[in-house]
DNA sequence: CTCTCCCT
């Protein structure tokens, strides 16, 4: 990193008002103050340092190569102190690395702190239990341990039951919602077991083996182990099973319970431990056969709780103006903000900046406070900046997303600023679609923020809401598979033999509707036969770590000819948030320049009935490859270094599997437009479901907006600029192309007439994300899948039996999608949202209706 | 005219 910053990437008014605000401070020094307004001697040592929150963001230019964000410090084995060797850079070239090697193994813990960590261990709250948990564990066959945070049971039990020849057996193995999470815990007990990781102790998360035959205690990520789940549903290599931090209840753990119920039964040696911060254990032991459950204190520092007296509507006002408050009133610690997102994120750091130039008006002597953003699309790079503790004299200030929930600590917060609320996907069982919304907090999560300020001495949480709304939010957080798409988890369960999905043992069971259209979905992919049983595409697709979508498409593409295309593209799929963005507007702008810049390159190469995202992607990865992998060439066209590795390294694991599946990678040759025709028609194998048609309607009956920008614009008027709605083929839905598709870059070119979009989200609008021209003749296969459909055969349940009558038409309806749509009922939608500000008054008063809905039943005298 | 978050 260069020592002068570069301010590049700011706005030109941004730099003015920097340098201006530096003339201030200049201005503000010890010198031109007089003397009752002069500083206390200490604060002299350290001079004022106000910047620009942004300043604290390095350029995109700086941003680190980081893998994944997870700091993985192997100690170098044999193999690789010999591989490393040659490369004169790490021994001779770069002194800090070489500095760290050496600190790092100097570290290697002597006798005297293998005592230490004896001592540390027997100090944890779990430690009075061990005996007790031992005999439990011995006495049934599942146990619930409920610790709070900081109890030590995620380190301290896979340990205790090494320690009791629980692994002269099997492996202990023990699953973490995160990689992150599986990987730090593993790294922690190899540390306290004096061993090297992947030896004893390993862990496995996807692309990160660090097991061997040695392993005896094995952390890992859910999925891992449900995919491992797949191959041997026995689980033989086990002899303990831990399922940890149960309360998060992601879709996998909640799979693996119904799993782990089956296989416990077959398998009476199995040991299963259930471990969690709080739940609701009762619920819990009941589906576990009346498991015993075990609590056990954490130990963490007491949090004061504050709520508003009068309820408040602009928490982004309020949450600054409490930050403000409490950095003038309070005493040291830092101060964590929850929001919803980017945005909002990015309106309360430049109006905490603005406050905080006030505030110096005010009080020249005010000590600094560092303005930290964070949420996940940041670039690592930037991220890290959370970590670093704050200038002494100054403090900072996280204003983070729920990723700093659970996902990431941030040491030093004593603060707590919790408005209540989240975004969150919901799934609309009626209208089959997803939905992004801001959403109140259940008091479970509450807890879990306000606990964020406990953790290195006592914190404060100041709840922007009243103690009212607090009781009146919903207990817990509704789980995740209530609420998500459930294709693959269904395409999983099938493939390891679990042929009656609606009577499988979920703890929360999804809505019927949700399952009966996952598996119509699987159905019309060709994953399932008219009976519900798996196909050999179906056996296939399970095997690839893909959305079914993609795994048919890549299944598709071995028999079409063109593999080496399709992998790269559904490697490049499979990478969200791929293009970053910066914070400004002009960054903004460049990076969608750079974007429409290679939408434009290949449009003339592509025929224009097919192009979309996806061609643009598979240009996007090919021109990445041409550069050799250079970081240079990610970081013209804002793409994350780290993102090109990941999908790389997810395209040779895909490859791989398409050579164990011995599917044919034998691909046609052709001109570059007959390869992208091929791979389009492949595509649409897996995204036909996802069909939509161009809908046309008279220029005046435009929005507005769109009417001046085309009689502001000549050209734009001149090609019949097109607003990009379309008429979503299942069920007479009207929807736009996502903002940020290729297809909207790039206005001079006419839009595609049919298209396939990846998936549609409701947000301000619904949005069709990731979208590619079809040829309407490809739609036509649904005709012939659909003449198979009955619905209770496919499920093996008569569906009157498991639908309310309310969606039983729904439920059994064949029409997932139905080219030959009439689009007399796409007026009719249109006519009905015509009026934007009425549409809009309608979205708030949903929302509202939404937010109620999530309050217990006592709101509503 | 956008942008919660994990995972194989």
């Amino acid at each position: 990193m260069s020592s002068t910053r570069d301010h590049s990437h700011l706005s030109a008014e941004d730099q003015i008002k920097l340098e201006e605000w530096r003339k201030k401070r200049r201005a503000r020094e010890p010198d031109n103050v007089t003397p009752e307004l002069a500083p206390p001697p200490k604060a002299e040592a350290q001079p004022k340092k106000r910047r620009n929150w942004r300043d604290h963001l390095t350029s995109y230019d700086e941003v680190d190569n980081d893998e994944d964000g997870i700091v993985v410090k192997r100690r170098p084995t044999n193999t690789e102190e010999e591989e490393r060797i040659p490369n004169e850079n790490v021994y001779s070239g770069n002194e800090k690395f070489k500095q760290d090697e050496e600190r790092e193994l100097a570290e290697k813990p002597t006798k005297k702190e293998v005592m230490d960590i004896a001592a540390v261990r027997a100090n944890l709250p779990i430690y009075s239990f061990r005996e007790d948990l031992i005999k439990a564990v011995k006495t049934g066959q599942t146990l619930i341990v409920i610790g709070e945070t900081g109890s030590g049971k995620s380190t301290q039990i896979s340990q205790y039951l090494m320690e009791e020849g629980f692994a002269d057996r099997g492996v202990i193995g023990i699953t973490q919602p995160r990689r992150v999470g599986a990987v730090s815990v593993a790294r922690r007990v190899a540390e306290e077991c004096d061993c090297d990781i992947g030896d004893m102790v390993g862990y496995s998360v996807r692309f990160g083996d660090q097991t061997s035959p040695k392993t005896k205690i094995k952390y890992m990520t859910d999925g891992v182990l449900l995919r491992e789940c797949l191959l041997d549903p026995m689980l033989k290599r086990y002899s303990v099973i831990i399922l940890d931090e149960a309360h998060e209840r992601s879709v996998n753990t909640d799979i693996l319970f119904g799993l782990m119920k089956m296989t416990l039964a077959k398998r009476p040696d199995l040991k299963l431990l259930i471990t969690s911060a709080t739940l609701d254990q009762g619920k819990f032991s009941h589906y576990f056969n009346n498991s015993r459950v075990f609590f056990c204190p954490g130990r963490s520092y007491p949090v004061d709780i504050f709520y508003l007296d009068e309820p408040n509507k602009d928490y982004v006002d309020k949450a600054v103006r409490t930050a403000i408050r409490i950095h003038e009133e309070e005493g040291k610690g830092d101060i964590l903000i929850f929001l919803t997102g980017q945005y909002e994120i990015e309106e309360a750091c430049n109006r905490l900046e603005k406050e905080m130039q006030k505030l110096y008006k005010r009080k020249p002597d005010m000590q600094d406070l560092v303005i930290v953003p964070l949420y996940a699309a940041l670039p690592p790079g930037e991220q890290s900046k959370v970590f670093q503790p704050a200038p002494t004299g100054t403090r900072k200030v996280v204003v983070a997303t729920n990723i700093a929930e659970t996902s990431l600590t941030v040491e030093g917060v004593v603060f707590v600023i919790d408005p209540g609320y989240v975004k969150q996907t919901g799934f609309n069982a009626t209208t089959g679609m997803e939905s992004l919304e801001v959403v109140y907090i259940s008091q479970v999560a509450a807890q879990q923020r306000a606990g964020r300020g406990g953790r290195t001495r006592p914190g404060k949480c100041y709840r922007l809401y009243t103690k009212t709304e607090y009781d009146n939010l919903i207990p817990s957080t509704v789980p995740e598979i209530q609420r998500s798409n459930l294709c693959n988890v269904i395409l999983t369960l099938k493939a390891m033999g679990v042929g009656d999905i609606l009577g499988f043992e979920f703890l929360d069971p999804p809505d019927p509707v949700l399952l009966i259209d996952a598996m119509k979905q699987l159905f019309f992919l060709g994953a399932l036969q008219p009976d519900g049983s798996l196909t050999t595409v179906g056996e296939k697709m399970a095997k690839f770590p893909l959305d079914p979508k993609f795994s048919r498409a890549l299944v598709a593409a071995s028999e079409t000819g063109c593999t080496r295309d399709m992998l790269s593209l559904v490697a490049m799929l499979s990478i969200e948030n791929i293009f970053y963005r910066p914070s400004t507007k002009e960054g903004r702008a460049k990076s969608d320049d750079k974007r429409r810049e290679l939408f434009e390159d290949i449009s003339g190469h592509v025929p224009d009935e097919i192009t979309g995202d996806h061609v643009a992607l598979l240009y996007l990865y090919d021109s990445w490859l041409d550069s050799h992998k250079d970081n240079k060439f990610c970081n013209e066209y804002f793409v994350q270094p780290r993102h090109m590795k990941e999908a790389d390294d997810i395209r040779k694991q895909l490859h791989e599997i398409m050579e164990t599946e011995k599917l044919s990678l034998s691909d046609k040759k052709g001109r570059y437009s007959e390869r992208m025709e091929r791979l389009s028609l492949a595509l649409c194998q897996g995204l036909y479901i996802n069909a939509a048609k161009r809908f046309n309607r008279p220029p005046e009956a435009k929005p507005k907006h769109l009417r001046e920008k085309i009689n502001n614009d000549e050209d734009l008027a001149h090609n019949q600029y097109q607003d990009y709605t379309y008429v979503v083929m299942n069920r007479g839905q009207l929807a736009l192309v996502h903002p940020q598709s290729a297809v909207l870059l790039s206005p001079q070119q006419q839009a595609p007439e049919w298209i396939v979009y990846g998936d549609l989200v409701q947000t301000t609008r619904v949005f069709m994300r990731t979208v590619c021209g079809v040829k309407e003749e490809w739609l036509e296969v649904l005709h012939e899948r659909k003449k198979d459909l009955n619905v209770s055969k496919l499920v093996g349940r008569d569906v009157r039996e498991v639908v309310s009558s309310l969606k039983l038409a729904q439920a059994v309806s064949t029409e997932i999608v139905d080219s030959k749509y009439d689009e007399s009922h796409a007026e009719e939608a249109f006519a009905r949202r015509n009026d934007d500000a009425k549409v809009q008054a309608a979205r708030e008063r949903a929302l509202q209706r939404r937010k109620q809905q999530q309050q217990p039943p006592q709101k509503k005298k």
